[in-house]
DNA sequence: CCGATCCATGACGAACCGTCAACTTTTGAC
DNA sequence: GTCAAAAGTTGACGGTTCGTCATGGATCGG
């Protein structure tokens, strides 16, 4: 295709100098804004406290982003849009009901604890207030999720349920037992990941009793 | 003008007009807020936007309120200060573990769908995304459902389960369903609660099945 | 090497923030 | 009824953030 004669230069400079400095800034801003969040909570941080811990000028954000709101989504879309290929991957191997449930869980958990900073429900700085925000991409998973209940209904693998609020149930347990795990000491995925997966297979009377200590890790 | 020599004023002048002017300024600012909140959304009103609303001058606002953040606080408190003890009296009606869940649900469903306008999430304004604040006094709600479930176990009403972990999950559905009950246009609080309700008890398989049309109302 | 294009820069006007000195109303004492 | 102290309201003010835009420097294609 292009050029030639000679080695192209070794790799990531496909682009011109233009576009690279330009994806540099993007990710510079994002890493600015993440720290930024992460210490201030989104409700006090300013574009500008995000601007200032970079090297550009204040007008530069605007480039990037329309907003403080949308920087918040952006980061969020980021994440979702990693793990959601992860779950559904994880779902599609199921072949019950059960190991629909517990790959979605496990998988989930798993993330959440490895990478708690991404995904750790950002609280506003002082108070007890926490807060919650759903972006576009994270509801995409979500009804992603409705789509893989509706399939596994088609093809009997689920009974004739409702999908959208089995789906809202799931998400509902995902996202506040993950505010649960990450305040405690350990923080043992696999453990709450089988809690939450009896729970929905055999309701409360299966979940595994506190104070027991399972034969698995 | 105000006479007397006979009755007092009939009722609620027990108060000076000093203290009675404060509440109706207060409760002005309240309610604007209220309606503001609803047509804006959160992040887009100002504080000028909610005394605008009002009769009331800008700096009045300050002699309520610190923050557009603990007005909000103070809104979303009430509400919950107000649904607590119809919870708590429920669930303490409660002799077994599916009383104690059922009545829950349908305690919690069933006020949000009468009382829309107080419990609806806030959304952001224009685009598609959700977001959820927990107050000090929704977050203490939280608390009192883990109390209540541990005193179930201390009873033996509960099986010896992580009560912290239901507690979440059970938080977590309430809330992901209401945002999907809400959405719906017949708003069925007893089919949601009991769709809420078969999940924790026998799990999944125990749910009603879609399209049944069940015998009760 | 040159003109065209792209983009970073930081200054600017507008909007909002939270405060505060001045003013009005209420209260309680005489 | 009178008056001084206390409480509370008012709107203007300095300070900060917002989003825009004219300017200028760097990159690109030729």
């Amino acid at each position: 295709m292009d050029t030639t004669l000679i080695a192209p230069k070794p790799r990531a400079a496909a682009l011109g100098k233009r576009e690279q400095t330009k994806a540099q800034n993007r990710q510079m801003i994002l890493e600015a804004a993440r720290g930024v969040f992460a210490e201030l909570g989104y409700g006090a941080t300013t574009v500008r406290d995000i601007i200032r811990a970079t090297t550009l000028a204040s007008g530069t954000f605007y480039n990037y982003f329309k907003s403080k709101e949308e920087i918040y989504q952006a980061i969020r879309d980021e994440a979702a849009l990693a793990i959601r290929p992860q779950l559904r991957a994880e779902r599609q191997k199921a072949a019950t009901v059960e190991e629909f449930i517990q790959a979605t869980f496990r998988t989930f958990f798993e993330i959440v604890t490895r990478d708690e900073v991404n995904f750790r429900t950002i609280r506003h700085s002082a108070d007890a207030t926490r807060m919650r925000m759903d972006t576009p991409e994270v509801i995409a998973g979500f009804e992603e999720l409705r789509e893989d209940i509706e399939s596994g209904i088609a093809r009997g693998v689920f009974p004739p349920i409702d999908a959208d609020y089995l789906m809202a149930a799931i998400v509902g347990v995902a996202f506040e037992m993950t505010e649960r795990i990450l305040r405690r000491e350990n923080r043992d995925a696999k453990a709450a990941a089988d809690f939450a997966t009896a729970l929905f297979m055999g309701g409360i009377r299966a979940l595994p009793h506190a104070g027991e200590t399972p034969g698995g890790a």
